[in-house]
DNA sequence: TTGTTGCGAAACTGACCCGTATCGAAATTA
DNA sequence: TAATTTCGATACGGGTCAGTTTCGCAACAA
């Protein structure tokens, strides 16, 4: 991506290996992915993992927590495109990115985390939100503000309420739904229970 | 409790000390409610904690599962009666009983375990839903029910889906809502939300 | 070519923990 | 009193892991 012309002059020595990097925070959503939980997530499975010295690791995050934000922060699933037709629409649209993000095992084991061990690793947890749930939390606002401005939904609701209802309802999905994958309607079921309640 | 009648013959030697099992479990439970996870928890933690030999554990448990299933099933928090006059009443009830056993650090930590571990230690979980969960579930489907019964609900809401979706925001905010607790409201305000999508 | 830095591999120290065994003392039955 | 079982304490062998160091080789700048 970037050109040939180093803004500050590169140091002598061989650089440092982009593929090594790749490797490592690959390797660390691997088995975080498998369901590894951070605590019992080592530098030396990483390492072996990613076909490389411990030294490599080290040189680059001077601990675990380190490596395992940069980890994280790659993750960035693109926030889906809204129609901005209908508030339903919309917040179906929203409801099923999650749906189908809490599909693949890697995010999956990445809400997992976010959920449980939030309070064990707070700075971890306020990277993760930034990058990764604040983003949607605003879209999910946008919506429903719109909604309220556009005379769809009651000016009286609590968007903020509204907004934990729908996610802890997916969230409930995710974690105590059926095993097998959630049903393809399900975050249309939710909307439609919620939303009469909130219509104007 | 029981009266000095063996109803197997006491066994000779020295009788296994009742105040040393309840020593163990209060360390597992303490250790538990101070944010260690399942994998954590270390045997010799909870013997030190306890103030008891690591052979007097092992006496007793085979392994850490199997103390963990005993100690969290000694936390059965009683149920909330329920006035049975209205659904809305009731809900609130129900709900309310979620907001403040989360506020206490054992049953809040438990939660933790329980949304987190669920993977991980099915037999555990088994047990714990058993004893914890399903009751509480169970409750909430008979209030449903009975509304729907009562005319006061309509007859074509999902009730399994209404379930996730009160129970839901209360987690959703057990997590993410305010660090210092939860506003008395809480249980109020997400009822009033969702109620009126559902009612006749 | 020389000096510098990164590379993977391996060894190392120092924790922590598991599960078992052993100890002398205490509590109980026969 | 003797036999039995539990008690807490301590030690043991075996394992995993953190973080550091050392090694010989590779990649780069000057």
């Amino acid at each position: 991506m970037t050109i040939q012309e180093p803004a500050t002059a590169r140091p002598a020595g061989r650089p440092r290996s982009e593929k090594a990097e790749k490797a490592i925070i690959e390797a660390t959503l691997d088995l975080i992915g498998e369901g590894t939980g951070i605590a019992e997530l080592s530098i030396e499975a990483i390492a072996s993992r990613a076909g490389v010295g411990k030294t490599t690791i080290y040189r680059r995050w001077s601990n675990k927590e380190d490596l395992v934000v940069d980890a994280l922060a790659t993750l960035q699933a693109p926030l889906p495109r809204l129609a901005g037709v209908s508030v339903r629409d919309d917040l179906i649209t929203l409801l099923d990115s999650m749906r189908s993000e809490a599909g693949q095992s890697r995010t999956r084991c990445v809400m997992n985390i976010a959920i449980s061990e939030s309070d064990r690793y707070p700075r971890l947890m306020e990277r993760f939100f930034n990058v990764a749930v604040e983003p949607r939390r605003q879209a999910m606002r946008d919506v429903i503000r719109r909604g309220i401005a556009s005379g769809e939904l009651r000016s009286d609701i609590e968007v903020e309420m509204s907004m934990a209802i729908l996610s802890g309802a997916m969230i409930w999905h995710t974690k105590w739904g059926p095993a097998n994958g959630l049903p393809a309607d399900l975050a249309e079921r939710i909307v439609d229970h919620l939303l009469p309640g909130l219509a104007a």
